[in-house]
DNA sequence: AATGAATGAGAATTCATTCAT
DNA sequence: TATGAATGAATTCTCATTCAT
């Protein structure tokens, strides 16, 4: 009885925390870390905002978990390209469309405010020299480098490309509103050896 | 006599308030409005905070009237385009170089902020709405028009290349630091006919 | 149980609020609307400067409320005397003491320096607009055109005589302090037939 | 030449200064001390906010003297009574009507508020304390003593009748605007024999 | 776990006063 | 004498955070 009422504890624990945890993503996202008041992520999440302090230490420690998160996040969806099956201009293609996917935006915007903006607590900052948009262009290097050799992708120095075209992308995607998001076709003549 | 001293008056004055305005910008630009402190701005600007108070209202009539300024040049930025002599293709690259040029870089910050993130004030809502993207792809059209004429430029709606076109160049102008900028070139060749 | 805790917040707060409330109108009408710091306020109150922005928008709107209540309460006062038992005359001396009373000065004061000095928020200016001292005259009338029917209000235009006899009531009731405050008896000379 | 020159200068140092003064005595009879800006006085007397520091140390400084000739007029005023021709009780006439005056009544206003609202410089205070009601009434007695002889003041405690007279006069001068200014002839039932 | 009262650090803003011209 | 640019102390107000219930 005790281990089910604990259980039942425990469940609503993880709920309430998801449900401030995800109000926080979006507005962290719109409106960045100096932009964003506790009282509006409780507001989103339906709860007071004492509550905010039984879940989270900081406004700040939030923010840096989210944006590692993110990181984590944007790193095993690059990973995951590779257990796909497909030529390595459609693994591309579905990159692409992730990217512009309207749930992943938040969490690449965090990162984009991360990286760009805004004062951002020191473990933000380490954890964005950490990892460089290098790193990504490294983890996608053997994929273009393929494509490269069957002919579906541009000839020319890869790294230049796919540094370039992440940027074109999280550029894309940090946008949103108010601007006309290309097609995921019109985005892969970048890439596509024509 | 009055009139030598009332010129020197009015020259320090607007000497003094450019040299408020452009820290302003900077800071904006960088960190957004809510981001941005007074003592920040008037810090990069190496006066008193006190001052700031004699040259403007508040701190949003500052960002508001910023926004105003950075429309108003970024559509004499476009008109300009047209007098230049040149292909339209030329004309283009011009445009593209001018977007991602550092100089104007914080201005289109300044738009995207106030179009994208942060509470505005409600003026700069109103412009904002008053001058849609849209507006900028209408002005564009002749020019992209008479390059499709001319072959050079690529097949296709015109008014969703454009836009589509505007959108990457914001977006990479967006980012800034932590992201690597594509050489004009390449961007080019989302609008060149191949 | 949510109902008792309930209960019990909603009378903190009430508590709190009139805590404030009684602090603010001391000083207020002390000091009036600009020499009254907030600080000031909260120190009487003892409470945190914080805790008044829990409780209030701004020391204006406060400001505006105590002289919405100031004017309600002075008009219900008026209305009350009907309800007394007793001669005309008597119930005027029950006014004017009412009025010379230290409880109530604190509120007519309030009233005055709205009425007179001082930049006050808009909606003030409305609320004194709408209720001239001629507001108060009319309400009176009825009882002093008895007193003058059974003789013992003096002869004469009996508006004039009773707005005179508020400013001078209001008058003696604002200088407080610093000036000898006449007797009941003497002040009633004003209006009583000889 | 210089003489001249000098006596010039004078002149208009005295013109300016009197501007200002008379600017400032406006301003803070309506407004009191912490309510009247210093750009309120120069705005009034049409110079810049730079000159007042010409003629005035401080804001207080300048109060300061302003009650102190506040004081000295209506100690004079009350002395030349004395010297008018005519029956005490048109002598008080005359001193009520010039109460009531308006030409008067910023300076009485001045001495209200420096009486009993707001924080006033210590010196100030002093000269307060220095000059209470006590003393006007104490000048006004062998007038009301003379009266009362005649059988021209009503009996009583002829003290507590000034007192009680210099309050309801300064109360109704007090006032002004928004309240009805009693006649005269009726403030002077107070003190006649009927 | 949940609420909202309470606090205080810090940011925005006002305004008296100084000072170069 | 006269002006207005410049400063900084004092004030208003916001908001993250703590805590009793």
């Amino acid at each position: 009885m005790p281990r089910l009422k604990e259980d039942q504890l425990h469940k609503i624990y993880e709920e309430r925390k998801q449900q401030i945890t995800s109000a926080a993503v979006k507005i962290f996202a719109q409106r960045g870390l100096p932009g964003t008041k506790i009282s509006m992520i409780t507001a989103e999440a339906g709860v007071s905002h004492g509550l905010f302090y039984h879940y989270f230490k900081t406004k700040e420690e939030l923010f840096t978990s989210l944006v590692r998160e993110a990181i984590e996040a944007s790193m095993q969806e690059m990973d995951n390209l590779s257990q796909l099956t497909g030529s390595p201009i459609e693994k591309i293609k579905i990159l692409t469309q992730g990217m512009l996917d309207e749930s992943g935006a938040p969490y690449f915007m965090l990162l984009h405010r991360a990286r760009n903006f805004e004062e951002v607590p020191e473990e933000v900052s380490q954890l964005i020299q950490k990892y460089p948009v290098d790193v990504y262009v490294k983890r996608l290097l053997p994929l273009f480098e393929e494509g490269q050799q069957r002919g579906e992708v541009t000839d020319g120095d890869l790294e230049e490309l796919i540094a370039s075209y992440l940027t074109i992308l999280s550029g894309v995607m940090v946008l949103g509103k108010g601007y006309v998001t290309p097609q995921v076709d019109t985005l892969l003549r970048f890439v596509e050896k024509r």
